[in-house]
DNA sequence: AGCATTTCCCATTGACATGGTATGAAACAA
DNA sequence: TTGTTTCATACCATGTCAATGGGAAATGCT
């Protein structure tokens, strides 16, 4: 039931980038050592965030990465199911071939609904601002 | 993100029990035909069952299984955190030493927090007894 | 032009979990 | 005693996860 660490580490990337925003191209090294991660583990994430256009690259020396959006133009869920594929708990829930031919008389069925509504219900509203808000007023607290 | 299918069998074997309750033993054979499962997987699993109290056992011809409490007093929760251990998200929040050392500082972890309590808020408030009802409403609408 | 920096791309690895089989012993009813 | 059924354990094949490594291509700087 866990999220894969490639789902969770690169919700940490992209609020690093949003973070970490100065105008300039961020570098991966910068990154891993802030987040404390593998740099090679992290190009990795990053290039699938960056082919699904959630990042954009610039190569050489002085070349990064940044967000392509506005921080608030990111939800949680928009991540989460760019690595993980899906969030649903249950794979008969993804369609296509996977729906097992049991489902029409499956009593548990109702059940994955359930969770998967109050999974996407939490990630779908969550955005990279919030989480920046949430920083800066605990920050004021202490 | 998905429940391992040992969650999710367990879930289909115990509902099978509650449904199929007659006052005699169930054989895992009979429940391996109407769910469609592997009979030795359905041992492994059904026996983790066993030595948690779950369900009771008896031996021997005629024997076989049945729950060991009511429908309403097995929740989905139960169930599914005995055979996967927890239905967290992210390992920093099953505590011990799992705890990452960078939590004070994460902004994402609030995140993680709330799908949990998300998740705990449909597994912990649905029944066995609950599924049972909503197949029987089902079955008259048809 | 040449060099350092940095992204990009692909292959490989080790560890572990998943999903399932196989074998046989122990308990029990008829 | 015979057949049925749970119980216990070991085994295995496959796949995924998490990461590492090596080098090619692009870019800025001097």
């Amino acid at each position: 039931m866990k999220i894969s660490t490639k789902g969770r580490y690169a919700v940490r990337i992209m609020l690093d980038l949003a973070e970490n925003d100065t105008g300039d191209y961020i570098k991966v090294k910068s990154i891993a050592k802030r987040q404390d991660l593998s740099e090679k583990y992290l190009e990795q994430i990053i290039s699938m965030l960056n082919k699904a256009g959630f990042v954009k690259s610039v190569r050489g020396a002085r070349g990064g990465y940044r967000l392509s959006k506005a921080p608030e133009d990111f939800t949680i869920g928009m991540i989460l199911r760019l690595m993980e594929g899906s969030v649903s708990p249950a794979p008969c829930l993804d369609g296509g071939m996977s729906a097992c031919s049991r489902c029409s008389s499956c009593g548990v069925i109702s059940v994955w609904e359930e969770l998967q509504q109050a999974i996407n219900g939490v990630v779908d509203n969550i955005t990279l601002q919030d989480l920046l808000d949430r920083k800066k007023i605990e920050s004021v607290n202490i």
